[in-house]
DNA sequence: TGCTATCCATCGGCAAAACCGATAGATTGG
DNA sequence: CCAATCTATCGGTTTTGCCGATGGATAGCA
């Protein structure tokens, strides 16, 4: 059975005669007598009483009609909804991202978002970099707000520069260096927290990169998995640190948050996605994100 | 667009690849990749992304599988359904009957009926006989519980008898002739309410066959096209009549109900169909009918 | 880094089948 | 009884679904 045989029950219920549906479906009368008979012999059932001049259903007949037209609007809608999808004016969008992680106004883009695609349903994954750079590889998630990838996963991704987060230094506040700008030779001689290369590689190889540009290689006394608990050390004592510029910790009363005189001292945060994965939905959500990220920096 | 693509995008999709779906289907590996490439440019939506090894559906891909299976299985359903009521397991069965009709033990035959045929939704219209006889013609109703077709019936509709009901005479209580059996000769000079052939030509064809067979032509005072009607109207002293014999209106005390002494002074009670429309659900229903017709006569 | 296994796309050939046009049989309406 | 209209059937044509073979691409493995 297919659905020609479906559409062609369909025809000549709706049309009241072989002849006439052939006529309409613009197909000679002979093949829709015999697709027809096939799909009688098919499912066994006969479907039409045939008396000459009038061709009516069987009883079998209607309630096969009444299914063929269900079956026949599911075919079609599965084409629409997939049609949907492809223009990216339906279908789930899976986001990662990470506390901190700014440069876009994220409700105002998630407003403006579902305002241009009403039947799109947004799903927030927060992730490490890292954890957002695997998850576009493998598929788990559509776009991520995250580092600049790291080159082993560049064949797959590809990253759009939402903003440069300045590295700051983040000292006690009563540390002689406070409020900088500081140049990092200062910092030699200190004990170093900074967040693992596990979680975001492009933060700790700066962090390094920067120390070894101004002549010395870190002393890390602790190495902690997410900016906050840094930030919690710095405070402890433990050392100095490293970290991007982020507005949440910046307001951290106890803590000095200088900027550096390196000139190089900024990490990417980019919007990420698979390449493999560049549907319109993505491309949609991606250049509202970088609209909303021009916005945001016109405004300062 | 036909089911062949919708099947082989499913089997795609639960053996992992073309090349597994492909010994899974019986179908060289080549033609499902054919078919899902024409698919594709069908809906002009990418569902698969091809790379070397390994095959994944898009989002799109994706949704238009889950749809795929609903019109899979809605169209599975649809031979199910038309498959079950051609068999008689499933469907609707539309009754005629007229009030006073006998014969079977209706409550009980529709109870048995039930757990015969569970999914089988049952439609009562009361109708007169002829009404019957068109409803039947025209496919409004299934069977019918009438009295025999007429000639001009008898090319479209079967019929099998389920008793004879025998004709009874209606005089008032006190009339001379009362209670029988009754020599209709003795009835010539009386007036007569007859029930309308327009409702049931067997009735009144019988009671003028019945009179002149007797010797006379009624003198015809009233007719009415309800026999209940006519029961007021010998209450009422407007004549006498001739009726079937019917549980209900012999309960009535002021009039009384004799038997005649003519042998053929009955009238066929049948089961009528469609010779058309007969049914598996028809054919059972009819069996039944009869059995319950039997058992009720071995009753009395 | 090759080697191999596996996957998908493509091509030519073949056979099934969908379709067409014509026609015959059947039925209805005039 | 004739004309009109319907469906089934038949022979022929074209489409197309399928096959087998092949080639390019990729991933896993030595």
């Amino acid at each position: 059975m297919e659905l020609r045989h479906l559409r062609y029950l369909v025809a000549v219920a709706e049309n009241g005669s072989f002849s006439a549906a052939s006529r309409r479906l613009h197909v000679a009368q002979s093949a829709i007598s015999e697709q027809l008979a096939n799909l009688e012999q098919d499912i066994g059932v006969p479907l039409f009483v045939r008396s000459g001049r009038k061709t009516a259903l069987t009883a079998a007949g209607l309630t096969f009609l009444e299914e063929a037209r269900h079956t026949l609007s599911a075919a079609d809608r599965a084409v629409d909804r997939a049609q949907r999808v492809h223009r990216g004016q339906a279908g789930t969008l899976r986001i990662g991202f990470f506390t901190g992680g700014t440069g876009v106004n994220f409700p105002y883009l998630i407003q403006s978002f579902r305002k241009q695609s009403p039947d799109v349903q947004l799903s927030l994954v927060e992730m490490t970099s890292t954890q957002q750079w695997i998850a576009l590889r493998d598929g788990k998630i559509d776009v991520g707000f995250t580092r600049r990838p790291e080159p082993e996963f560049r064949t797959d991704l590809q990253s759009a520069l939402i903003q440069q987060d300045p590295i700051m230094a983040i000292l006690p506040k009563n540390h002689p260096a406070a409020p900088g700008p500081i140049d990092l030779r200062d910092l030699a001689q200190q004990r170093f927290v900074l967040s693992s290369r596990e979680a975001s590689p492009a933060v700790f190889d700066k962090a390094i990169e920067l120390c070894s540009e101004a002549g010395f290689s870190p002393h890390i006394a602790s190495i902690c998995s997410v900016w906050s608990s840094v930030v919690l050390m710095v405070q402890a004592g433990e050392g100095v640190s490293l970290l991007p510029f982020n507005e949440q910790q910046f307001r951290n009363r106890d803590l000095a948050f200088c900027p550096l005189k390196a000139k190089n001292a900024s990490v990417d945060f980019v919007i990420a996605w698979a390449r493999r994965r560049d549907t319109t939905l993505v491309r949609n959500f991606r250049q509202l994100a970088l609209q909303h990220r021009k916005s945001a920096s016109a405004r300062g």
